[in-house]
DNA sequence: AGCACGCCGACT
DNA sequence: GTCGGCGTGCTC
């Protein structure tokens, strides 16, 4: 007898049932398990003979006929928990959360069973095909296990009302009623009774009279969503002459018109990074799906059936059933990329990890498209869109803004224009800070300064790390000095004094969570926003003449060695941001000669991610190695050192010369109360960190957490 | 992950 | 004496 592996999406690896009673493993479907007394719905991922360890529990039922997930997306899906170092349940929850669907549910006793158990109404009741809501999971857990329960699942679909017309107007009811029914019979149906009582211009109460007299009749119909119609956008498809290796350079637009050309040859799936780039894209590409996390998952669940159309998606898009002709990887510099939730992975790793070859669509190349991409094909390269603007030295003693800064903006309103001033961080400033005796508010969870947020009820320290709110003191609580000030200027810091050198002028705020937006900015009229990198996502300056970042550092942290090439991506994105409108850059840095800089307002698009790769290169940094970052944490700081160090023990008896960094404190040492240390293996090839990695012994009684693409992680490295 | 179990310290 | 925090083990 054939078992079934199934992977739930939970950090687990797959269990082993029986296949459902009557049916055979279905390799890809969805199936509905009992797990811990509930059912949950899971992916077939394997089969393998019984007899098994213990006593295996039957499947309750497919959701589907066919596969949901291909045998290739199956294996793909493999690989990545292999890539990802995590239980294939995780990889199943963080790319497919959408294979869970609400269930009908429906059991009766097997005929001629009498269960003790069962009082004499329930067993009555269960005679039918009853709705297994109507019992207690435990009852309907020891029945399943008493093999006296049959069991039918199905995806349930949501339902609405549908109101239909029965009989025309007559005598038996009052002109209002009348009124409303006559509406009816003309909409043909109506969605519901306040739809109807809206529609009619009448009360719904009406409407509740006519269906007790049955002159309307209720019945339900699915409720199945669709998708939104796109705005279609003209775009002119430039065929390239063979499939390139990346697409570089440009504008938005024609990077986008050369991707529609690709499309013609053959459907495309196309990773972006956040669902704002599909939402922008997909009007000029009205030709393909979307698929990301903002639709609802039933309608994901039916997109995904679709075959040979190209797909806009975003991570969850990975394993979208093919063949596709190519698939595209966009923005690969951007830490969108990064996923968020368990795996932590960086998508354009493991999609090249699976050998998907893709192709690099980007405003500016990224050293990972460099080096992936070489070889693949000719670059189709677009000439660089025209640079304006200047570097501006900061001087540490000097204010918020250069002199030079604030007679630029000045210029652009008198022009009639806007500005857009970038800031590096949300709130007032990154920290306080006392000039008499150098004390900084920490947070007392996080070894994190606060951020100041300074219009927060007279003024609020916050943690961006773990949330955690103090009031700011008025004084310095170590030395009572009155010196204490804010340093590290943030949006709202900004915005203060901007609206104070400039008082006549509208200025807006715009950031993550904070949308301050003065009626004129949105028509166009001059003023000035303040924003942090959000603008990108959602731009509300028509008229934009300048770009000012007054705190380039602020973009550049030393401990993450993706920041510059970031930063550099950033730039030409600001640069494309408002189509037609070339606008002028005035960058403030402490260090304007930075390459990255230099780069940009020289118009040179390809030398500094060049000279990034050639760094990385030479410190055999990603993509010429893979490093996995192993975070050990506990609520002691001892315990958590120590356990690291035993750790390293562990691993330096596996480990050769290069393979083994730290064990070193994290670059935040506390967070939310655990304090952090980090190792990190390094390989050049993957095989060998699967080697080193495996079976590792656990860090007991520490947590331990496996990052497969660390970004920050500079301390262990010096 | 989420949940039960068992251990130890803190209090009505 | 019990409540509840946390560490540990387990899920077919």
């Amino acid at each position: 007898m054939k078992a079934i592996r199934v992977a739930l999406p939970l950090a687990l690896e797959p269990l082993s049932y029986l296949p459902p009673l009557g049916e055979g493993p279905r390799l890809g479907a969805r199936v509905v398990v009992p797990f811990r007394k509930e059912v949950r719905v899971g992916l077939v991922v394997g089969e393998e003979e019984t007899p098994h360890g213990h006593a295996l529990r039957h499947a309750i039922g497919y959701l589907d006929e066919g596969p949901f997930l291909d045998p290739l997306g199956v294996e793909r899906l493999l690989a990545a928990a292999r890539f990802l170092f995590a239980p294939l349940g995780q990889v199943v929850a963080d790319f497919l959360p959408f294979i869970e669907a609400p269930l009908c549910h429906r059991v009766r006793l097997v005929p001629g069973a009498r269960p003790e158990a069962l009082e004499a109404p329930l067993l009555e009741k269960l005679r039918d095909w009853t709705p297994a809501e109507a019992l207690a999971p435990e009852l309907l857990d020891a029945l399943r296990e008493g093999g006296v329960l049959e069991e039918r699942v199905a995806e349930a679909l949501p339902r609405r009302p549908r109101l239909l017309p029965v009989r025309p107007p007559d005598a038996g009811i009052g002109p209002k009623a009348a009124e409303a029914l006559r509406v009816l019979w003309q909409l043909g149906e109506a969605e519901s009774q306040a739809d109807l009582a809206r529609r009619a211009g009448t009360g719904s109460g009406v409407v509740r009279t006519l269906i007790e007299r049955g002159y309307v009749r209720v019945e339900e119909v699915p409720a199945v969503p669709e998708l939104p119609e796109p705005h279609p956008r003209r775009l002119a498809p430039l065929p390239p002459p063979e499939p390139p290796s990346r697409i570089q350079g440009g504008r938005f637009r024609e990077r986008l018109a050369a991707l529609k050309g690709l499309m013609q040859q053959g459907p495309l799936l196309v990773l972006f990074p956040e669902g704002s780039m599909i939402e922008r894209a997909w009007p000029y590409l009205p030709e393909a799906l979307p698929f990301y996390g903002k639709l609802p998952a039933l309608l994901r669940r039916r997109l995904w059936q679709t075959r040979g159309k190209s797909v806009l998606g975003s991570a969850q898009a990975l394993f979208f059933p093919g063949p596709f002709f190519r698939v595209v990887v966009a923005e690969a510099a951007s830490d969108a990329h990064k996923l968020a939730s368990g795996t932590r992975a960086f998508l354009p790793a493991l999609v090249e990890a699976l050998g998907m070859e893709p192709l690099y669509l980007e405003a500016a190349p990224s050293a990972h498209a460099l080096y992936f991409a070489e070889g693949r094909g000719r670059p189709l390269f677009f000439a660089p869109p025209r640079v304006r603007g200047q570097a501006v030295p900061k001087a540490k003693s000097r204010g918020l803004l250069a002199g030079r800064t604030r007679a630029l903006v000045q210029q652009a309103l008198e022009r009639g224009r806007q500005v857009l001033v970038l800031a590096a961080r949300k709130g007032y400033a990154s920290r306080l800070h006392c000039a008499s005796c150098g004390y900084q508010p920490e947070c007392p969870n996080c070894a994190l300064p606060l951020r100041y947020y300074k219009e927060k009820r007279g003024g609020e320290l916050v943690c961006h790390q773990c949330g955690h709110r103090q009031p700011a003191p008025p004084v310095c609580p170590r030395c009572q000095s009155e010196l204490i000030e804010a340093k590290g200027p943030g949006l709202d810091w900004l915005a203060e004094s901007l609206r104070r050198s400039f008082p006549e002028t509208p200025v807006g705020r715009l950031s993550g969570g904070l949308e301050d937006l003065p009626e004129p900015l949105r028509q166009g009229a001059p003023g000035i926003l303040v924003a942090t990198t959000r603008v990108l996502r959602k731009n509300p300056l028509k008229n934009l003449a300048l770009i000012a970042l007054p705190w380039v550092e602020g973009f550049l942290p030393e401990s993450d060695f993706h920041a510059p090439e970031r930063f550099f991506a950033m730039l030409w994105q600001l640069r494309d941001l408002v189509p037609g409108k070339n606008p002028y850059f005035v960058l403030e840095a402490y260090h304007p000669d930075h390459p990255a800089i230099e780069g940009f307002l020289k118009g040179d698009l390809l030398g500094f991610p060049e000279s990034e790769l050639a760094m990385r290169k030479a410190l055999s940094y990603p993509p010429f190695s893979r490093m996995v970052k192993l975070e050990v944490s506990h609520r002691e700081e001892s315990t958590a050192r120590e356990a690291a160090g035993r750790l390293f023990e562990a691993l330096a008896a596996r480990a050769q010369e290069g393979e083994l960094l730290g064990p070193a404190p994290a670059p935040i040492p506390r967070i939310k109360g655990r304090y952090l240390w980090h190792l990190i293996v390094k390989s050049e090839d993957p095989e060998r960190l699967f080697e080193l990695l495996k079976d590792l012994p656990p860090p007991r009684p520490a947590r331990l957490k496996l990052d497969p693409d660390p970004v920050g992680f500079t301390g262990l490295l010096d």
